[in-house]
Formats: C-alpha cells, sequence, structure tokens
DNA sequence: TTATTTTTGTACCATCTTGCATAAAATAAT
DNA sequence: ATTATTTTATGCAAGATGGTACAAAAATAA
C-alpha cells in the first residue's frame, strides 16, 4: 500500500524518525557490507528503528536497497555535477570533479562508489537493479560528453573521452575500495587526465 | 586437518569427482550470484557433490572461494600473458590481449571479471580477501609496465600507462558485467589503446 | 585377511533470515 | 469524546544457512 516516497502524513501517529538519516545509515551498511551480506536486522539496528517501521516505510529489502542507491546518486550529483559544469577551463573542471570525487570514495577508509562497488554480484539475481546500473553508467558518460562539447569537442574524439573519463571514475573506485591511498588517487587522476585531453 | 591443496592421496577411498570441474562449477555460481548470495547448498548442487564432500575436500565456504578465485587467476593468466608479451608490436599485442580478454568477459551473457565484479562488495567483511585482491592488482598492473618496458618505455610515463590499461580492464569487466555488448567493448578497447600509446 | 585411511551419505543442530500478524501508541478529523 | 489513520513494538512461523557428527563404503597397506 505504501509507495514509500510519501512525504507528508496528513494524520495518524508521525514517524519517529527522519526518513533520509535512516535511509544514509542504511546505505552505509550497505556500502561496508553488500547488499547480500547485510540482513534487515543490521539494518535496523543501524537504522535506529524496528523491523516493522523499516519495512512499513521502504517496504522490503530490494525496495530499500533501490531507494539508498537513488539518495546515493541524488547526493553525488549534487556534491560533483557544478564541479564538471563550474570552472571555465575544461582541464581544470575535469580536476576539480575528479578531486571531490577522490575524496568521497576514500571517506571511511575507502568505501569507493556505492555503484560500482556493491552492485555488480548482484546484477544477475536481481534483474531491476542491472536496470539501475546502466541508467547510472550511461547518465555519467553523457554528463561527460556534454561538458567536452561544450568545451568545443568533436564527434567521434568527444565521445571516446567521456568513456576514457568514465574509466576513470571506475579504476578509482575499486582502487579506493581496495586500499590504495588519497594520494595515490589524485597522482593517478590529474596523470590520467591530461593523457585524455591530449589527443 | 585438511589443506585443501593436497593432490596425492596414498591409500584410502579416491575421490568420485574431479577436483578442477568441481572447482569450475563453483566459480561460475560465484561469479552469477556473488558471494554472500551463495549457499553451500547451491554450491553442493552445482558441483555435484554432497556437502560432506564439499567441506573435507575444500573447506569451509571462505576457503572454497579462495581456491575458485586462485583458479580463475590461474586460467586467466594462462590464456592472456601469452598474448600480453607474444608479438613484436606493442599495440598489436595489446588489441590482442584485450581482444581476447572481452572475449572471456562476454561469455555467457557477459560476467566479466569474476575478482572486480564478486570480490568488492566482501572485502570489508573478509579481510584475507582483501590482500587476494589486492594482490591481483598489483601483478597485473607489473605486468603491464613490464611489457611497456619491454618495447622501451620510460620511467614515469610506462607506469603511468600501466595504470591507464588497468584502468582500461576495470572500465571492460564493468561494463560487460552491465550489458555492454561485445562490439562496443571491442571499439572502447581499441580507442583506448590508441589514446594510451599516443603519448 | 586384517587394519588403516579417506571419502561419502545422511542427518542434525543452532542460528539467522524474511515476511507477516497482532496489538499498542500517537495524532488528525469529526 | 469518538473514530479513523498511521506508526511503533513485539512476537511468530516457515524456511534457509553454515557447520558438524557419525556410520557406512571403498580402497590401500601390512
Amino acid at each position: 500500500m505504501q509507495d514509500g516516497t510519501k512525504i507528508k502524513s496528513g494524520r495518524g501517529r508521525p514517524r519517529a524518525f527522519d526518513r533520509e538519516q535512516a535511509l544514509l545509515a542504511a546505505m552505509r551498511l550497505f556500502q561496508t557490507q553488500g547488499y547480500s551480506g547485510t540482513s534487515l536486522d543490521d539494518l535496523a539496528n543501524a537504522m535506529g528503528i524496528k523491523r516493522s517501521s523499516l519495512n512499513n516505510t521502504f517496504g522490503n529489502k530490494l525496495a530499500l536497497y533501490q531507494h539508498t542507491l537513488a539518495l546515493y546518486e541524488q547526493r553525488m550529483g549534487e556534491q560533483l555535477t557544478q564541479r564538471l559544469f563550474g570552472g571555465a577551463e575544461l582541464a581544470e573542471s575535469l580536476n576539480d570533479y575528479f578531486s571531490a570525487l577522490i575524496a568521497i570514495y576514500c571517506q571511511e577508509g575507502g568505501q569507493g562508489c556505492f555503484f560500482t562497488t556493491t552492485l555488480p554480484c548482484v546484477l544477475r539475481t536481481e534483474q531491476t537493479l542491472q536496470e539501475t546500473f546502466m541508467a547510472n553508467h550511461t547518465a555519467l558518460e553523457s554528463m561527460f560528453l556534454a561538458r567536452l562539447q561544450q568545451a568545443g569537442h568533436q564527434d567521434e574524439q568527444a565521445e571516446i573521452s567521456a568513456q576514457l573519463l568514465l574509466a576513470l571514475q571506475h579504476t578509482l573506485s575499486l582502487r579506493a575500495r581496495a586500499g590504495v591511498s588519497q594520494a595515490a588517487l589524485l597522482k593517478l587522476s590529474c596523470a590520467a587526465i591530461a593523457r585524455i585531453l591530449a589527443a
């Protein structure tokens, strides 16, 4: 009966917890333990609510996971998109974007990207997640492409450059998750950007 | 009492199944469902053996997973290393290597790389796996570096190029897993190699 | 043959897991 | 105050899960 996206609750007992704070706690746990490795009891504990509230507010486990994915995507966009389209110089914009990205990936001991570190292993068992993953994938590539075109880059070359920038983002995520230091990632990022723009 | 790596069994009842075939079946299942998403019952069924034989031969679930990772790494090395160091021309070697890599990644509906698609989500809960992942990571980068140096590439630039080649491998794995077509991956691979060598 | 070693089949156990049911609590509308 | 509506608390149930125990089976060594 619940949509899980409702905000205003006309009447009835008011919710005793903050919806977004709870989702953030769930996100952190999913990001640390993966989807299959996290139980609803774990989640409810981390969120500071009871299982009944969890199911009532977010639906089942898969729906909760999708909500955390959506929240992550939204928050990342808020923190990063402006950096990419802010600066006048393309190289400067890219360095700004990836520096901020690396800082996020290295939080909490190097979690990497929520999508690329936790989604791939469950893509085959949960079909709807494949679409979620692919949608994010194409959105990121389109974003890079738009910024390159804004800088005057042409069709074919711009498309390849956009793909390489996403490749950089992928490898940064995996390396952060593997424990590579923030300094090493920054160095790699700078060198990669220079190479990609050198064409 | 078992090491799990023993080959010769002096006396006693001989094993009724092929150890490597069983490991391959386990690998396929782990690759499809992830580590946490696969139960020992699932594995025993796929391997065609009983739970008792599984535990007796490979130890517990984590040990079995590590055995499949080792087998994957070994087999990939056998199929790919020669391609990288075979050809005389660097660009040719790289295209040969990545073409074969993509063909493997796209098998069975696009599984991608066993390491990069199933390991990241469990790195935080199983510490020993972090070392396994990092070891593979550095081994691959060293392999690319060695091939570049063999072609006469110099220190700093060769190191960056090796990192970018590993980045290419990462993004190919994730894209294959996301469902990107083999043709699209090949196109990306060729363009990326050209860019990386253009420096 | 007899003893020893290893694998195999079956069963069991303690725990975890998910979803659901039911009642109590809190608030708005009537 | 009463009713309707929503959240919260508690518990239950059916099944899954990982690990282990034990006897039977199979093969070799003495």
